[in-house]
DNA sequence: ATGGCCAATATGATTGGA
């Protein structure tokens, strides 16, 4: 069973794009960030008449996250805990139903935090520390659960071509990496790194300055594995060559194949 | 030559992204 992540910066611009990779690829599971819409602008049938089930959590103008599933939900749940007055739409939680068991499955979009010195990233470490407490309780469930998505995130610094470009931002400081690991520390497996120790792999690349040509990337989105779910990993890999199509979105999409049958 | 982009919005300049 594949679950991937994709940031498409803009569904709706988009779309062809998606469309074109879905039967490239054929993902059980995908979550989607930066969809730029409110949900009623989501192009739900475009994806239907191809076989997904869709939910969206999106908002006017930027943000917005959703999930498509060729399996029907079970359960979906828009919105991370523990601040009620936090509007932006970053996070959405879903149950599936598969052989002899359910999948849980978030897709999500972790502020950037630039400028450093601003309360954009006071933003992002909160966000950091509520998704650690919410994983800490969803953890106690012992479930296959997949983290997934935009982490804005450079967790080392194999994991970028030029690390020293990033001493100085949101997504590479020494305090969001701090985050980061406590994080990952309750338990989760990076599904990219459990397959591979290379440098070079990335999932970004800005539109700015030639980084695509130069290979100027940078990888941010993940997958997170619980350990039940990290005992079914198969593989793990990166679409790289989606990010040389025509009106590409500057991220790329991530998968795993898990040993789980749909139902 | 040592910089270069893109998307959404009561839009033709601003904001956000990374």
């Amino acid at each position: 069973m594949l679950v991937a992540t994709w940031n498409v910066n803009s569904v709706r611009l988009r779309l062809g794009n998606i469309l074109a990779w879905l039967a490239e690829r054929s993902p059980d599971i995908v979550c989607l960030q930066e969809i730029k819409c409110v949900d009623e602008a989501f192009p739900r049938e475009a994806f239907e008449r191809v076989g997904y089930n869709v939910a969206v959590h999106g908002q006017k103008g930027f943000n917005g996250v959703a999930l498509l599933s060729k399996a029907p939900f079970d359960e979906v749940s828009p919105g991370l805990m523990g601040d009620d007055s936090d509007v932006q739409a970053r996070f959405i939680e879903a149950i599936v139903s598969v052989k002899g068991g359910i999948l849980r499955v978030i897709s999500l979009y972790l502020p950037n935090g630039n400028p450093p010195d601003t309360d954009k990233y006071s933003y992002k470490i909160k966000w950091m520390e509520r998704l650690t407490a919410f994983s800490r309780e969803r953890l106690k469930l012992e479930e296959p659960f997949l983290l997934a998505g935009d982490f804005n995130v450079i967790p080392a610094p194999k994991d970028a071509k030029s690390p020293g470009n990033w001493v100085n931002d949101a997504l590479f400081l020494p305090k969001t990496r701090e985050k980061y690991h406590a994080l990952t520390n309750l338990g989760f497996t990076d599904a990219i790194r459990a397959v591979s120790d290379d440098p070079g792999l990335y999932t970004f690349w800005d539109y700015q300055a030639g980084a695509w040509p130069k290979n100027e990337g940078i990888r941010i989105d993940h997958i997170l594995l619980s350990p039940q779910a990290a005992d079914l990993l198969k593989s793990a890999g990166i679409d790289k060559h989606v990010r040389g199509w025509e009106k590409p979105s500057d991220h790329v999409p991530v998968y795993v194949d898990l040993a789980i049958e749909p139902r």
